[in-house]
DNA sequence: TTAGGGTTAG
């Protein structure tokens, strides 16, 4: 057994776990390890101090080849390397033995003679031989120490050969046990410097050890290549090896990294390791949880936040805290509460940053008084709230519409000496444009000008965005020139928003002009820009010019997203071009996209719109095979669907299925039921679904009152019209 | 250790 609280020899990573040794590991490890700071030390001579001199007597007996020419003045070190062994990279490692003789090693001759001789020769020449025989009481750990610098060092094929010839040397003269060690070293450095096609090219020159696929694994996951990676973790298995622990720490790693995780994959990943019967250690369950954080998940990160306690293991802090920041966002307090209670549990005090969580948790769900307290709470324990702090809180009070306790707040930060960001008032100008209150804008600039905060460019993105949303175009556009005044450059974000109000106001030439003025000054469209512009194109019935965009974003590298699908659908589907909207859902599948509800509620809303409820079942059935809840958006369309054909039966039969499977009817559904009714004259009935509606716990709304004021106004006409039909006849008989 | 946290498209 090795390896407890070692650093591994290779990655220099502590490493934490008790690990039998016919466990094969990534990080493999000698039996004798040597710390990165114990492999420097022995690479310099000791000076004529008493002390370094006994200690060092202990360990080894300097020998010759010695150079007082550091090797880092060495000619070599241009071609071959850059290896820097000063004296200050070891004072700086801090090792209490000081000062350093700058005598050391010098590997110049054996790596000039390694880089002009081919290394297959082993002729056991002279020269070789005397070579071989003056360096033979360097010890291992400088040699891997040697060969782990050249190799991270190596930038050309040159000194990668170099480097190679050197592994050849060691093994052929036997200087160096552990030809795999040697070559984990090779593959381990390579891989670190990005230089993971030479570390595949080395691996191939021998059979593949467990050991060797590790390192190589290691390599490929640290690089983001992740399909090699994959590819020989299922090429070990199949030989029989099992995959080592750390490999899946890096693929996670990689992939949070990358932002290319999702729940499923990782799950998948999990099974996997449960498979390989991998050992769970803490960071990799950290790393678990961290993953399904990343990827939105937050009760399968609960979960295994769960397991982590449940072996007795504590997480890392940071890791509860993400836990507790995500189920903050999604407004999940009393969760984020719980999961913030079990830190103190575990004998730790929460941190500015845990009390910062749980607070976003309030701020998210509304709870003022629960964020205020939670403030409270962290003053009560001594501990200081930050910018970070002070900014939720203020949010919280700007979403209670409570500007003047806003203020108070600034204030006191002020008194704190803690400077309020261009956040909080983008947070502020967020709140008051989402209720309306577009105007207080204007105040809400004045406010920072007090408080000497100059706003930045999300700030003005923001500031464009409640201009555009309110139908304020010019004052959107003079917020990009003062940008510009000011140095900012806008970002793709400024000019999204910018076109996109343009579009929804129907100034699409303007918006198209906006589209090329952006690209002339250097900023490259994003997928949302795409998704605009082709949204507008759309609306015009550009259809050449909807084409003409997804190959231009295909052209620059962007990948169509479920956005653009969705678009595509609606658009389509609107102008009743049903052929090629629902080729573009095969597509998003082709492309191996997951449908989404909103899709299919485009798909199904278009049907519907024209009356045609079979194709609009039709689309339902398909959402529903697909794995999809129906909402209620999606239901309502389909009785909107029902009503356009006139089929009333089929929608009042979709209320009473909704009412079995506990989906509550909301005002929409009741007023398209009133609509059906109308379609087909049974205003009569109309009434009594209002009145249903009521009953159910609906606010009516405007447009459900239109309904059944359309509905009684028939009525009375039809009774009027029934009145003069049958006056004449009364009259004949009179 | 620092960052955390904001803005755009269906």
């Amino acid at each position: 057994m090795w390896g407890v609280w070692g650093k591994c020899g290779l990655c220099l990573r502590t490493k934490h776990t008790f690990y039998p040794t016919d466990k094969p590991s990534l990080c493999p490890q000698p039996p004798v390890l040597q710390t990165k700071v114990q492999i420097m030390n022995t690479l310099l001579l000791p000076p004529p101090s008493a002390t370094t001199t006994r200690f060092l007597r202990h360990h080894y007996i300097p020998h010759p080849p010695l150079s007082t020419t550091s090797f880092k003045h060495s000619p070599l070190r241009s071609s071959v390397t850059s290896l820097s062994l000063s004296e200050d990279d070891v004072i700086t490692q801090d090792d209490g033995f000081s000062p350093y003789s700058n005598r050391r090693y010098d590997f110049s001759p054996l790596l000039q003679f390694l880089s002009t001789s081919t290394s297959s020769s082993g002729d056991g020449d002279s020269t070789e031989l005397q070579l071989a025989e003056s360096y033979r009481s360097v010890p291992a750990s400088l040699w891997h120490y040697l060969l782990k610098t050249l190799a991270s060092s190596s930038s050309s094929p040159a000194s990668i050969s170099t480097t190679y010839a050197l592994v050849d040397w060691l093994h052929r003269h036997n200087l160096c046990f552990s030809y795999e060690f040697l070559y984990s070293i090779l593959i381990h450095s390579l891989g670190g410097s990005e230089m993971l096609y030479e570390a595949f090219l080395l691996s191939q020159k021998q059979t593949l050890a467990p050991l060797t696929y590790n390192v190589l694994i290691g390599a490929c996951a640290r690089n983001d290549d992740l399909e090699k990676a994959v590819i020989l973790m299922n090429k070990m298995r199949a030989e029989g090896y099992q995959s080592d622990y750390m490999n899946y720490s890096l693929i996670i790693q990689s992939l949070v990294r990358n932002n290319q995780i999702d729940s499923g994959l990782l799950e998948k990943l999990y099974d996997e390791m449960i498979s390989d019967a991998i050992e769970l250690d803490v960071q990799l369950l950290n790393d678990v949880v961290l993953g399904f954080i990343k990827a939105g998940d937050v009760d399968r990160a609960m979960h295994f936040l769960g397991v982590i306690q449940g072996n007795g293991l504590t997480a890392k802090t940071s890791t509860v805290v993400s836990v507790i920041s995500l189920l903050g966002s999604l407004g999940r307090a009393e969760e984020a509460e719980a999961v913030f209670e079990e830190i103190g549990d575990g004998g730790l005090r929460p941190r500015t940053r845990a009390y910062n969580a749980v607070l976003k948790a309030y701020v998210n769900n509304g709870g003022l008084r629960d964020a205020e307290w939670i403030v409270n709470e962290m003053e009560r324990n001594g501990v200081l709230p930050d910018e970070y702090t002070y900014s939720l809180l203020i949010e919280a009070y700007g979403n209670a519409g409570r500007w003047e306790s806003a203020r108070i707040v600034l204030k006191e930060m002020e008194a704190n000496d803690v400077k309020p960001s261009s956040y909080v008032f983008s947070r502020i100008l967020v709140g008051y444009r989402d209720r309306g209150e577009w105007q207080r804008l204007f105040q809400v600039l004045k406010e920072m000008q007090n408080c000497g905060v100059k706003p930045d460019r999300q700030f003005y993105n923001v500031m464009i965005d409640t201009f555009g949303k309110y139908n304020c175009l010019d004052n959107a556009l003079a917020v990009l020139e003062r940008m510009r005044d000011e140095g900012i450059e806008p970002d793709t974000v400024t000019w999204n928003t910018l076109i996109d109000c343009h579009c929804k106001s129907g100034h699409h030439d303007k918006a198209e002009e906006l589209f090329d003025e952006m690209q002339q000054r250097g900023c490259s469209p994003c997928v949302a820009t795409y998704n605009i512009m082709i949204n507008s194109f759309g609306e015009q019935e550009r259809w050449e010019g909807v084409r003409g965009l997804l190959r231009k974003m295909k052209i620059h590298g962007l990948q169509p997203n479920a956005i653009t699908y969705t678009t595509l659908v609606d658009i389509y589907g609107r102008s009743g071009r049903f052929m090629d909207a629902t080729e573009c859902l095969e597509d998003m599948k082709f492309a191996g996209l997951k449908p989404t509800s909103t899709i299919y509620n485009a798909l199904i809303n278009a049907y519907a719109q024209r009356g045609l409820s079979e194709e609009a079942l039709n689309a339902f059935r398909i959402m529903r095979s697909d794995g999809l809840k129906p909402s209620n958006l999606a239901l309502n369309a389909l009785i909107n669907a029902f009503c356009e054909d006139r089929r009333d039966v089929e929608a009042f039969a979709i209320l009473r299925s909704m009412k079995e499977n506990d989906l509550k009817p909301d005002v929409v559904t009741y007023t398209t039921l009133m609509k059906a009714l109308i379609r087909v004259e049974k205003f009569d009935e109309v009434p009594g679904v209002y009145e249903e509606m009521i009953l159910s716990g609906c606010t009516p709304d405007r447009k459900s009152r239109a309904k059944l004021r359309s509905a009684l106004k028939y009525m009375r006409q039809r009774l009027k019209s029934e009145f003069h039909s049958t006056k004449p006849l009364t009259r004949a008989n009179y």
